[in-house]
RNA sequence: GGGCGCUUAGCUCAGUUGGUUCAGAGCACUUGGUUUACACCCAAGGGGUCGGGGGUUCGAAUCCCUCAGCGCCCACCA
């Protein structure tokens, strides 16, 4: 008997290994046999999908549900087609988010992750990821994702770990990873610099401060606007542009920044606008990046008034210890009081956010490790361009395109523990000498090598203390978990690589995707994936993001409770073209549970009739039965087509109308002898085969059809 | 500021190369039926100047221009 949606949730694991397993070949005998499915020329070919790894701490949300209910769909099918198809799943470590999480939770419990160290914060970050990690897989299993779980990663394991330090290493001795000194984004709640793609522009009202310089050994004042009036502490200059005529009396002169009374240059530059502001700009090189750029140019002093926190350090006089925003009321209120402040006008400007923690973040300027990207991006562009890689959607070419064009280095340290720490050692007096190495070992060697010192010890070397970041273990996902990079030329690579379908949302285009297609360039010369399926993101019935804030996300394991694995999948499903946003709406999911009672019923019916052997076959049923299944071969052509085209609900809704309308509606009730009566054994045996396919066709969406 | 996309029935969306298979689907709705597979059913039905305006064409939901609304991505401007 079988069980069915609602009432039992249950999954199968298939394994598929170089050789078939004996339920993939059973799987394939079955299918070939029966030919409900046309079994294709490339069967038996390795069909792979390789897992967008959850956060190993996290929990499932409607993104999950929909991006793996896809997957699912799409591993199956080629399952039923005859390939040997692999579907790998995995969990990510998620570096700054999960350090965040047991900070917080240390936090709690009053205790600091600076008093304890690196290692006693492992020891705790570990537990943790013991305590909550995997529950999200053990959620995908009861969607029915079937994954080779016995292939599950995580990207912390030993031999994910050795990948990325070895590719680390590779990637510094072809000489584009470099340190360097860089005004990067600092995010002051994770205390961490952040890459470009993680800092998100929001639109903030905010205010236009006037603030006049005093113009040294004159009456005069020069009056400069700006946003940030608190890093006026960190003034080295004044600049204007060379030919504004309302400024050619200060040519040469020097001005003096309020509050501190520093005296600084007034310099000329192309660079300030003739519009913008009073046309005079106060500048900052140590918390701006185009202050930055005029301080190299006019070789003015550096000054770094932040601490990492985000607070005031000593160069914030009688501000020190408090935070920028604070110290920016205050300063604004001690301007104002003596007369510096001319001005407030009201000002709205994008403000950039840490992606994760929301804070604002700071620009600073620090040694950090960056990977060179321009060489990398030029045939992962063309590998999209001539459609080597396909993106479902294709609009997402012109995105891919302009961001690709005008990639800049990516910043790849990150000041944490959670993480894989940094191959690099430093030696010397000062620390001034560097080398990378896989180990402490290797790195001595090199150490000894490169200072000609053989005295060194493993005492002399000093680990980086940063870890990589996360996105630098993910970009080889699909390489490291057939452990494509510490043996290249492995039997399960060779076989598995490239993978076929890669499904994911689009705001990790850039993230994770297109610097997948660079590691695949770079480290084996050969695109990681055929095709990336876009999903839309899952929104609420109003169109508003799914967030935890609103509260408009529905639980999703309540949700499978309520309505099946089944009912979940085929709701999803039902919305689901590639690239649109899907406005979440929970009759979907009644809609699914629906459909699966259907079924259910329609098995109750041809179970309920008992075969009369003494019948002659029924004609009318026989004209029934010949008109229904030219209807199927037609119906099956439609699906597949559908599913070629990346159309996954326009294919649900045809299977969903072959089985209600054609074979439910019509079919079975042409058949289905009146009450009390038997059916022939001939038309009986036929609806049971039928019913058979028409339930193959719906297995790739629903998993718990067994007939 | 630059780029991309969307606007079709009450709702969510299809509509691939412009042409009697182009005005569609599912849900919702209305009416009738059915009470021994399923009220999670069956049958029939109503409902849209395809965002507004202009143009190209024998012919436009489909191509071009323009306006409006919505959304997304990118960008260092005080």
């Amino acid at each position: 008997m079988p069980t069915f949606a609602h009432i039992n949730v249950s999954y199968m694991s298939i394994p598929s290994k170089f050789t078939p397993s004996a339920i993939e070949q059973k799987w394939y005998d079955y299918w070939t046999q029966n030919k409900y499915f046309h079994s294709t020329p490339d069967a038996r070919k390795p069909y792979t999908i390789v897992i967008p790894p959850p956060n190993v701490t996290g929990v499932l949300h409607m993104g999950h549900l929909m991006n793996n209910t896809l997957q699912d769909v799409l591993i199956r099918r080629a399952r039923m087609r005859g390939y040997n198809a692999c579907w790998v799943p995995g969990t990510d470590h998620a570096s700054i988010a999960t350090e965040a999480k047991v900070v917080n939770k240390l936090k709690n419990q009053g205790i600091d992750k600076a008093d304890i160290g690196r290692e006693a914060f492992l020891k705790h970050a570990w537990d943790w990821t013991d305590e909550h990690g995997g529950i999200i897989l053990e959620q995908l299993k009861k969607l029915g994702c079937s994954c080779d779980w016995e292939r599950t990663k995580f990207t912390l394991d030993e031999d994910m770990s050795a990948s990325v330090i070895q590719v680390f290493v590779e990637l510094y001795e072809k000489g584009l990873i470099y340190r360097g000194y860089r005004m990067v984004h600092w995010d002051p709640d994770a205390q961490t610099t952040l890459s470009d793609e993680e800092v998100i522009y929001e639109e903030k009202q905010g205010k236009l401060y006037y603030i006049a310089y005093a113009i040294e050994g004159s009456n005069e004042k020069v009056v400069i606007a700006t946003t940030r009036p608190e890093t006026l502490f960190g003034d080295t200059a004044v600049a204007i542009h060379p030919e504004d005529e309302r400024y050619t009396a200060l040519h040469g002169k020097k001005a003096i920044v309020p509050l501190v009374n520093r005296v600084v240059p007034i310099i000329k530059d192309e660079y300030v606008s003739l519009e913008l502001g009073t046309g005079c700009l106060k500048v900052t090189p140590a918390h701006d990046e185009n202050d930055k750029i005029l301080g190299d140019k006019h070789k003015l002093e550096f000054i770094d008034i932040f601490n990492p926190d985000g607070t005031l350090n000593h160069q914030g006089l009688h501000y020190k210890g408090q935070d920028r925003f604070a110290v920016r009321k205050e300063v604004v209120k001690e301007l104002e009081a003596n007369g510096s402040l001319i001005k407030v006008t009201p000002h709205t400007h994008k403000l950039g956010t840490s992606e994760r923690t929301k804070a604002v973040v700071e620009p600073r300027l620090s040694d950090q490790w960056f990977l060179q990207m321009e060489a990398l991006a030029k045939p992962a562009i063309d590998a999209v361009e001539n459609e080597d890689v396909q993106l479902v959607p294709k609009k997402f070419i012109n995105t891919y395109r302009h961001w690709m064009n005008n990639i800049r280095d990516w910043n790849i340290s990150r000041q944490l523990w959670w993480g894989h720490q940094i191959p690099a050692y430093y030696y010397g007096t000062n620390n001034e000498n560097v080398v990378v190495a896989e180990t402490e070992e290797k790195a001595l060697e090199k150490a000894k090598i490169a200072s000609g010192n053989d005295a060194l010890t493993l005492n002399d070397l000093t680990q980086d203390e940063d870890v990589l970041d996360t996105w630098f273990s993910s970009w080889l996902w699909p390489i490291s978990v057939f452990n494509g990079v510490l043996e290249p030329e492995n039997e399960e690579i060779s076989y598995y690589y490239p993978t076929q379908e890669l499904v994911t949302g689009p705001d990790i285009l850039f993230f994770w995707v297109a610097r997948m297609i660079m590691s695949g360039y770079v480290l084996r010369n050969e695109k990681p994936f055929s095709h990336v399926y876009l999903t839309g993101l899952v929104r609420d019935s109003q169109g508003r993001k799914m967030s935890k804030q609103l509260g408009n996300s529905p639980d999703a394991i309540k949700l499978m409770d309520t309505y099946g694995a089944d009912g979940v999948r085929v709701g999803l499903l039902l919305s689901a073209a590639a690239g649109n946003d899907l406005l979440f709406d929970e009759n979907l999911c009644q809609q699914g549970k629906n459909f699966a009672n259907k079924i259910w019923n329609a098995f109750r019916l041809v179970q309920s009739w008992t075969v009369d052997e003494t019948l002659s076959p029924c004609k009318t049923a026989a004209v029934g039965l010949d008109w229904y299944t030219s209807k199927f071969q037609q119906t099956l052509a439609t699906i597949d087509d559908h599913f070629d085209k990346y159309r996954i609900s326009d294919a649900l809704m045809a299977t969903y109308k072959l089985i209600w309308d054609d074979f439910c509606s019509w079919l079975l009730e042409i058949v289905k002898p009146a009450y009390g009566e038997g059916i022939d054994a001939e038309t009986y045996q036929k609806v049971c085969a039928l019913f058979g396919s028409v339930t193959c066709s719906c297995k790739l969406i629903l998993i718990n059809v067994i007939v």
